[in-house]
DNA sequence: TGATTGCATACTGTATACAGTACGCCGCAT
DNA sequence: ATGCGGCGTACTGTATACAGTATGCAATCA
């Protein structure tokens, strides 16, 4: 029960409908989701160690605010670790290859850009899923759902998707060719490329921040 | 308060007061830390998130259990995380150095075993504590405190202290030389012979396991 | 008029009470 | 003797009540 509210909560921080640095009223969300404050205050708790909320003793909750420097600092450990897991996962086979191809043709056709997102990370994590190390696997899927808020930001404000699908079908060509360490070098450069567009736009946000404070 | 609970849980944890497999009565240790179930049941379901115990609904709080596994995989991704942290930190400066070289010194002349792991803890954070990605900083540290419980575990049962000075002299050599990227070469190699001993002890320990289950 | 202090309110943090469930034990039947 | 079923106990998970504190507002004084 406390599981399924932190499920529906970080789907609340990660959508946008509690805002970066807002407090958290738990009287009230109690309410909302149904349940009492003590298991609620549980998956509150859960989602600090997340890293998507903030405790502050006495004041309680807040949403952890969207930050440059963290956005930064989150999406340049993913090229460290997503081309060592391909590495360790080994070329994909023939199924799974197939199913990367299926992946590739949803997200080019997908409309949504939330399901683009998905179906990227999706994508992303079928590439490596056969990689024997769990607790990289983990470590990768914890900051894909630290980084989804920052993703999705953009995508609301922007309508900007970043489009992926040329740097995927190098990646998936050098897999085809059995070239690992090239799908490996396509990847980091996959990752890296991913954070430029979200940057900008966190910088320009913040100019405008400021801008308002004069205003 | 709750706070304090999961840091002397941790600890107790980490120091093998709770065993690994172990099941946690919330009641009587509460009684024993002086406080209610509550904060002390937030403070279990934080050390859920950091890997130290397994929640199973209906059936409460278990001490995650040594396993070979994790502790390979974990151990793995250190000279991943390590080697470019440090290459993002560059070359410490005269100061660092200098407190890197008392640690060292510290630890040549530590009798006990476990405050020689903190020390060696406490030389690698020092090394690359000017790395300016906080991030990896904060993974590494979270590893760090996820696989103390093996090296003190491997400490308690074998007397065995891993003297990684050799290997320290190495990287410190490098950096005098100011050739930050053999230093981090050396980092690599000696995160990845840390793990050599531990999993050794781990190997020997399962199977005298399965023999004990035979007998 | 502006600043400061006291107060009221609302919210967090903790304790405790209660309900529901898993597990062990004893009795019974085969 | 052994397997099975019912029961009691103990523990988890949740709700709620209470205490302590931060915050905003108003009133008073300079």
């Amino acid at each position: 029960m406390s599981e399924a509210a932190a499920e529906v909560v970080r789907a609340m921080i990660v959508d946008g409908r509690l805002a970066g640095g807002e407090r958290i009223n738990e009287v009230r969300l109690s309410g909302e989701l149904g349940l009492s404050r003590t298991p609620l205050r549980e998956a509150l708790s859960g989602l600090v160690a997340e890293g998507a909320l903030i405790a502050r003793p006495r004041l309680g909750f807040f949403v952890a605010p969207l930050s440059l420097n963290e956005f930064e600092q989150l999406y340049d450990i993913r090229p460290l670790l997503d081309p060592e897991a391909l590495r360790l996962a080994g070329v994909p086979d023939a199924k799974s290859l197939a199913r990367l191809e299926r992946l590739d043709h949803q997200i080019a056709t997908a409309h949504l850009g939330e399901h683009a997102i998905t179906l990227d990370d999706e994508w992303h994590f079928a590439l490596i899923e056969a990689c024997p190390n769990k607790v990289l696997l983990e470590l990768i899927a914890s900051i894909m759902r630290r980084t989804r808020r920052y993703e999705l930001a953009l995508m609301r404000e922007t309508e900007h998707v970043h489009r992926a699908n040329a740097e995927h079908a190098r990646i998936m060509a050098a897999l085809r060719a059995r070239d690992l360490d090239g799908a490996c070098a396509a990847l980091k450069r996959n990752m890296q490329s991913g954070k430029v567009p979200i940057v900008a736009w966190l910088k320009a946000r913040d100019v405008a921040r400021k801008v308002g404070k004069w205003g």
